[in-house]
DNA sequence: TTGACTACCATGAAATCCCATGTTATCCCA
DNA sequence: TGGGATAACATGGGATTTCATGGTAGTCAA
């Protein structure tokens, strides 16, 4: 199978980059990959829950729409709260020719980045972090999953 | 049955292939032969609870992603935690046209693999070991089958 | 006109591809 | 059944491409 040619969207693995005066970082390329072959922009917003940054494809962002749609009453505290939180904090952040989007003050402040930019993958979705910050995040999550029961159900087609 | 034309997704028997300076093994000619098959792409993360190289198929991956998408709560914190870890550490390993992957830095380490690898078929997955390492492991599962007797149900399609 | 933002070009490093070779396994015929 | 021919496979090395990143020019708005 060809690299423009994935199969299914899966960000995955872990990437470094860099982030240069301009607030400009590339994009993994196999993340751009997936972007572009389903046609769907990157959008990005404060996680409101960790100090990091949220990414979606445009396309998940309509589906969370919808489902927040009908998990909530109209007008209801919690959909105002949840669409507040999302929807009026995201944009969409088109690469340029070489990859880069360049990121706003108020995301790189909210995940205390300054020369590094973490991306992790997340399956549907990923994440850019500070280096430091998820290092120890991760060996946090990765104490808890050794306590717990290991209960992955392995999917099978 | 000819080469092409296997009717089960099953990863058999153990393999000991050489790993070069560059990090690249070959995959099992056999194992190969089943990923083409069921075109899907390999990949591989590190074991949470051993020293070796977890594989799986991305169908497999994308079951999962599947999964948790579908089941906002169904997924408990822990296994949140767990597939996220999992997403962040997994890669796609496509082969060269000489059945090749590389591995990275971080696998290897992991598994203590230097440049020898061993390929343990695990049915619809597979590990990848040091063989000293896998020796002494699979001593002692043999001998806790001796002690213990396992119990496998009858299964559920 | 100046400042900020965006699009494009250049470069070095790193990952990937492809050809070549030795070795092992398989096949076929005597 | 044995032994040589043939094909498949694992492995080594070099060539090529991709990618991240620094820099520059061009554009729009205030």
């Amino acid at each position: 199978m060809g690299k423009g040619q994935k199969k299914y969207l899966l960000f995955l693995d872990t990437t470094l980059n860099k982030v240069d005066a301009k607030g400009r970082v590339s994009i993994p390329a196999d993340y751009r990959a997936l972007l572009e072959q389903q046609e769907t922009e990157l959008v990005a917003f404060r996680s409101f829950t960790m100090p990091c940054i949220e990414c979606r494809t445009s396309e998940m962002m309509e589906k969370m729409a919808t489902d927040i749609d009908n998990s909530f009453s109209a007008f209801s505290n919690e959909q105002d709260d949840l669409t507040g939180l999302i929807f009026s904090d995201a944009k969409e952040f088109p690469f340029d020719s070489t990859g880069r989007i360049v990121l706003t003050e108020k995301l790189l402040k909210h995940a205390g980045i300054t020369d590094k930019a973490l991306f992790v993958g997340k399956g549907r979705t990923f994440q850019i972090w500070n280096p430091d910050t998820y290092q120890a995040k991760e060996s946090e999550m990765r104490q808890n999953a050794l306590e717990k029961h290991f209960n992955i159900k392995n999917g099978e087609a």
